[in-house]
DNA sequence: AAGAAGAGTGTAAGCGCTTACAATTTTGGC
DNA sequence: GCCAAAATTGTAAGCGCTTACACTCTTCTT
């Protein structure tokens, strides 16, 4: 029954007793096939346990039932929530995910765009996590014929899901202010340039915002850049204690770096909220235990969703392109590690 | 002088003035090709920026230049490391990597298995890490045609990298019950049936083993499943605490899962060492912070070595199959969790 | 009731590669 | 130098699918 041969179009053609042309149209539900001729493919494509090979579907110019997720790094927690989380949504789409880790190469980064035509032929689209982009990078990846879609990004022409970035770090910027800080310092995740499409960029807004609101300035000193890992986190943190001026608080661009600075401050024998209050966001399963204060985002909620909305635009590949952006709530949280400021 | 279109092999062989079979063969490296066609192949090939369409490769019967990786959950810090660092070598290596997280559902690894034959036409290999396998699903793999590693796995017919689990386990066992600790529980975790290919049978088996060397009997009440995550930690050591006598010491699967039970005791108004000791393995980022004595084990290391060894096998496909199992070190580590029992 | 328009189906030409197998060139032994 | 064996290169037939285009029936128009 079971052939140790794969079934090919060909043998549902043979089976439902029409031609290979009608055969390929009815699986792929086009227009133009009778209501019996579909029925009869559907059935002999189900008998045979018939599945189109990709590659031969990819040659022949359809799709390749596959879409690549493009992420800054797979092991810190956002990420890996949110690759999890798409992962899972095209998987019971029938698409295979291709995972690309930057991992902060740039020569990654390079080879991805520079092979993006091949990249083009090996998947139907692209998710990108919090991806730096550059202007030219973007306009790339917008002709390449690829469906795209990201998560956490900004002003992408694309279809995207994220968090208001800049309206976290304002609420928790905020709360440290309300709580009577006004000597600020920030990890700011990332490097980021002028214009950057990443929520690191967005939340230092935040952060500048709350501060102006305030009437206190942003001192460039206490801007860390941190990266999203506990160990940036710690370096920033003791980049800080070494070298600079302590400040009362500290926001950090993610849950993970505010672990990492709580690390630094026990090696320096100081600790949160005493020494410092500190405050992240993301609300990472440690957090409560940690008792650190931050902003809670549904991480895995923006990755199925952005994935969702790719799998979508394959579908109707002919629709219009109307780049939508949505945001997700997030809540403030307030623990342990912060504290009024006497 | 760059094209829209992709370079193929026809361009290929005009550039260079051989035929295309010729330069087929060059640019994978056959016999019978001159030196003085292989050097005209591999100019132009250069020139042109070339690089093979994988899916005509594949439908001609070359090889698919991407392969799979099967986790059981991509979010877990283990999984995460090891399969970033097996992504970074795949990727130097030109290979794609489709990732497939298995994320405890049964059916998704029923689908696995369903379309293998699928499957090894769009990968050339699987790279395993820790999955749950029966012995008929490794006849499947086995006789699939794919080449296949594993990473954290015992007694499978392919490449193996790992930790001595068993050693591991007995190791960390043994410095509670070197500690005067004789009533001990384990969170065991993914449940495994005799015979598991999993490390959670190994690390049962060392816990079993040190404790008979110390003519302690095992308790079943005492041995719970937690999974390797936090949350998973945390409701095995719930289930401990609010149904199940409470030890004095407690052995978890992992670091994750050693996490959750400190935040179940401290839901319970309990912590460790004081009222429980508790020990894991691998050495989180963050245990040095919990203070959580551990035995490490190198992660990345693990994933680089079994995916350098698949992209081995891949290269002289004709070598012979003999499976090797290479065990990397481990440390114990103590820290603040664990005391001596009085 | 004849012809146009449309719906449904089939034919055949690739997509870019691999691989028998055939053709050609080179090498080496005498 | 001559011929067989070995080394190199080319020819052509697919791999399994999509798609332009041709063809055959149905339906409507008028």
């Amino acid at each position: 029954m079971v052939k140790s041969h794969r079934a090919t179009i060909q043998d549902v053609a043979v089976l439902s007793g029409l031609s290979i042309c009608t055969v390929s149209r009815a699986l792929r539900n086009l227009p133009n096939v009778s209501e019996k001729a579909q029925s009869k493919v559907m059935d002999a494509a189900a008998k045979l346990g018939y599945k189109a090979s990709s590659a031969a579907a990819r040659l022949a110019g359809g799709s390749t039932g596959s879409i690549a997720i493009i992420t800054p790094t797979a092991t810190a927690w956002y990420f890996a929530q949110a690759v999890e989380a798409a992962e899972e949504v095209f998987g019971d789409s029938g698409l295979d995910t291709v995972l690309i880790s930057l991992r902060g190469k740039a020569s990654v980064k390079q080879k991805f765009f520079g092979d993006l035509l091949g990249l083009s032929q090996r998947v139907d689209g692209v998710l990108l996590l919090n991806v730096d982009l550059s202007d030219s990078e973007i306009a790339l990846l917008a002709a390449s014929g690829l469906a795209v879609a990201s998560v956490g990004m900004t002003s992408v022409p694309w279809d995207n899901v994220g968090i208001d970035d800049e309206n976290a770090a304002w609420e928790a910027t905020s709360h440290l202010l309300g709580l009577g800080h006004w000597d600020l310092a920030v990890l700011s995740g990332a490097e980021s340039h002028e214009n950057s499409v990443m929520s690191s960029s967005e939340r230092l807004k935040g952060f500048s915002r709350a501060l102006k609101d305030h009437d206190l300035t942003v001192h460039p000193d206490l801007i860390i850049n941190s990266g999203s890992t506990i160990d940036g986190g710690r370096k920033a943190m003791n980049e800080l204690i070494a070298h600079r001026s302590l400040p009362t608080a500290v926001f950090a661009y993610c849950d993970e770096a505010a672990f990492g600075a709580l690390m630094a401050m026990r090696e320096h024998g100081l600790s949160a909220p005493k020494s410092v209050s500190v405050i992240g966001i993301d609300d990472h399963p440690m957090s409560w235990f940690m008792g650190l204060s931050t902003v809670a985002q549904p991480v895995a909620d923006q990755g199925a969703f952005a994935a969702n909305l790719l799998v979508e635009r394959l579908q109707n590949a002919d629709a219009p392109n109307d780049p939508s952006n949505h945001f997700l709530d997030t809540k403030l949280i307030e623990r342990k590690t912060t504290r009024r400021q006497r």
